[in-house]
DNA sequence: ATATATGCAAAGGATTTGCACGGTT
DNA sequence: AACCGTGCAAATCCTTTGCATATAT
């Protein structure tokens, strides 16, 4: 929670650790939700009145190149963000509402799916010669509360 | 290949077989590529001028709410679409380059892999109460051209 | 002191919408 | 005839860029 680590991270990358990147990822870090460049503007703007959008963005940029952010691209062309905590040797998959854009994470059922991505990842390798660097699993659906509104 | 397949298809749905659809199905049934809203009425201004970009986008909304197409979300903002074709029995899953954006399908061992997507769907389901419809598996790296430009 | 970050306003790119006209059923 | 589809232009939405100022190192 404190921000001393990601301030360490900081030091000798060339960026520099300032007021809106540690509002920033106080905030992703508080709410363990997904969020946009949007919502997350808004949020701060009460506890960082004078904080630009543009700021935002990007930091969000820069967090995702220094590896401290998952971008989530949803069909919309609106993206939201995820934090990846230290202890994410929970690696976690998506579940996404198609009603409402909410997206919840799971980590039931991931080390199956964990040891055939590692096969997978392999042979597409061999295959295709891609060097795999990501991948991304999202399972599409309708929430719990929006089957209900209908 | 022929349209007649679609067409029927068309009948009765209260949508209308008309000319730009029929083009925009023919297009996307001879390339087999994934395109973009714009590649798309790039492609088809050579073989049917006059053609309207928002035509190409509203087609392209109604044949996916049809169930023809399915659309794939850059992380650009862009998206990409894809024909879903009658023997897609071969149900696939993606390969994205990041560098270029080259999406390639494969279809090797999906067996293996859509036995656990049932699994997990099948939880997920009880787990998180969702109504499951749909899944997205992509794996991104950089392909052979582009490790090669390097 | 010097390079990097910030905020604003403007630009950009993809997609959507309003509206009058044209084509299917 | 009635309704749906089309094309154009304008509008939206999210994101990026240019530039002068402020800030971190």
């Amino acid at each position: 929670m404190p921000s001393h680590k990601w301030r360490k991270r900081f030091r000798g990358s060339g960026s520099r650790w300032t007021a809106p990147r540690e509002a920033i990822l106080n905030l992703l870090s508080k709410t363990s939700k997904h969020m946009s460049a949007k919502e997350i503007y808004q949020a701060l703007l009460r506890i960082y009145p004078g904080i630009g959008l543009t700021t935002v963005y990007r930091t969000l940029d820069l967090l995702e190149k220094m590896g401290f952010l998952n971008k989530i691209p949803l069909g919309s062309g609106e993206n939201k963000y995820e934090l990846i905590t230290e202890s994410d040797q929970t690696h976690h998959h998506h579940l996404i509402c198609t009603q409402c854009g909410k997206i919840i994470d799971y980590t039931d059922f991931v080390d199956e799916e964990l040891e055939l991505i590692k096969k997978t990842e392999k042979s597409l390798k061999q295959r295709h010669r891609f060097q795999i660097t990501d991948h991304n699993i999202e399972f599409y659906g309708v929430c719990e509360q929006c089957q209900k509104r209908r």
